[in-house]
DNA sequence: TTGAAAGCGCTAACAC
DNA sequence: GTGTTAGCGCTTTCAA
């Protein structure tokens, strides 16, 4: 920099502002001092300027599963946009989660932490919010409400007997949206699951192995649902003949198979989840709405069985 | 720090030595540091570290497509553990790739850069060397290692028509590896997709456009293979009857579908770059090979039509 | 083995 | 509107 302030002829701190857009200097200072360091391809050293600054021009983004590719992709997007260095965090396992909690390795680094498809425990939520810096998590909220879509539709069809397959990290507390809609809440219906394919197939394995079947499953990860139907079909049940499936995580491939999902616009999601944060960031608070999840009816969802 | 050391009754320069276990500290006075720092919940300031020691603790990892799930993971599991920041830059599509060659944000910020998937144009590559960091790229090779599995078996089994849908980025010279092993190239075969199940949907669409379908189609992505699977059965065609089809991109997802496919142990093949980065970071040279790729054969291939 | 001092490249407060 | 000065919190000489 202090190149650029002798090949220009001013001082650093002008070039400083020069570059920054901030006030105090002329217009015709400005567009000078900008011309010379586009010339002499500067490159300002972040560090120097967080040190003597304060801020970091950094989010982390957690996640815990780079298969929603759509929020982080979102996300990294807009935050690029403002200006911010994305440090990606992930969460691949319960171990990594609980070493990351422990050593928590953000202190000084960043302005603000995105939790991405996370749902963090309150001990987790608390550790973060001891950073004392902004923290907007997605997933939890978006995933309550696309829950109810699709118990609402399942009911609507006269289903009662509903299984909950859980992928990630999650706390039972999802349980109650099925509670409150009426529906019973039996033990074995409330499964967790790694987000893959695999893991769904696992699930249905688990179901077999009880007294009876559910009459429709609902997954939190495509992936699953796609796992728990193609094993399904395997054993021989139709879908939704004998059970129906709902995926909460509506992508092309959902549509391309056909499952009956709530589409959620991820990407959109991603990237209202930075306004929040900058707006925090900003001293503000936003006020706008995330963009609306809405259910798309497929050909594995019917009537129940018995009604 | 200055805390640490007045707590500790050393000087910041012991205790910057005690914690990064460089040598000149006595075990004793090492031990002590860092239990005190511990107790005091230290964390350093990476900035002033980074701005005082040259180095940055940082890796840019550059990803064209979030999908490729378990490559980013692995890697950044990796660089992780090894201490390094990962600041991620996601190449979205053709405008954000040559936004971020053009502005080229990493200038004095990252310790090394990892391209993942991305396929760097020769252009590109040189924009990266002039960082003067090392860069390491996965995927070019791998793909075309992948490309020549799946090529040997296909004509293994008769095929002549073969068509090449590349997913992101890439460049043409795949068909090399086609011509390298006797198969004829049309033009109207080798065709780009996003990777999306979408995607390959619409590839479909453009093959029946065409004179006559190819007796067998090969995907760099395992989303796309699978929307050349649906498409072409929703047509009416027989998979693999009619037509075979391999994806490069061997996950749960290809077995679960029974799609003849490379699985390439991606998770294992991120964490390889990782060494090999390190290894230049460290000014070495890392020898080993990367994880190898085998072709798994499923049900989405068999012989050729007419042979 | 340890400490003192200089300085990394910026920004912020204060002058002018 | 611009320059000067003093740090930001570390690491790295150089001395002891």
């Amino acid at each position: 920099m202090s190149d650029v302030a002798r090949a220009a002829g001013v001082s650093a701190a002008t070039v400083s502002r020069a570059l920054r857009g901030e006030p105090g200097v002329s217009d015709a200072t400005r567009r000078y001092v900008t011309e010379v360091a586009k010339r002499m391809r500067y490159a300002i050293a972040r560090d120097a300027s967080s040190l003597a600054g304060g801020r970091r021009y950094a989010v982390a983004v957690l996640t815990a599963d780079v298969g929603r590719g759509d929020l982080l992709a979102g996300a990294e997007g807009a935050l690029r946009q403002a200006g911010y260095d994305v440090l990606l965090y992930v969460l691949r396992d319960a171990e990594a989660r609980k070493r990351f909690f422990d050593e928590l390795p953000l202190a000084r680094r960043v302005d603000g932490v995105l939790a991405l498809a996370v749902n963090l425990t309150d001990a987790e939520d608390a550790a973060l919010t001891g950073l004392d810096v902004p923290v907007v998590a997605v997933w939890d909220d978006d995933l309550r409400e696309a829950l109810r879509l699709a118990v609402g539709h399942l009911t609507g069809s006269g289903h009662r007997d509903v299984a909950l397959v859980l992928a990630g990290d999650i706390d039972e507390s999802y349980d109650e949206v099925l509670v409150a809609q009426g529906l019973p809440v039996r033990p074995e219906w409330t499964l967790w699951s790694s987000s893959t394919v695999a893991g769904g197939e696992q699930v249905v394995d688990a179901l077999l192995d009880g007294e009876r079947l559910p009459s429709a499953v609902i997954s939190t990860s495509g992936e699953v649902a796609l796992g728990v139907f193609l094993r399904l079909r395997r054993d021989g049940r139709d879908v939704p003949g004998d059970v129906s499936i709902v995926s909460l995580e509506g992508t092309d491939l959902a549509r391309a198979v056909g499952m009956t999902a709530v589409e959620g616009a991820w990407r959109e999601r991603g990237e209202h989840a930075v306004e929040v944060l900058l707006a925090r960031l900003r001293g503000e608070q936003d006020e706008t709405e995330p963009p609306s999840v809405q259910l798309v009816v497929r050909g594995s969802t019917g009537p129940a069985r018995d009604s």
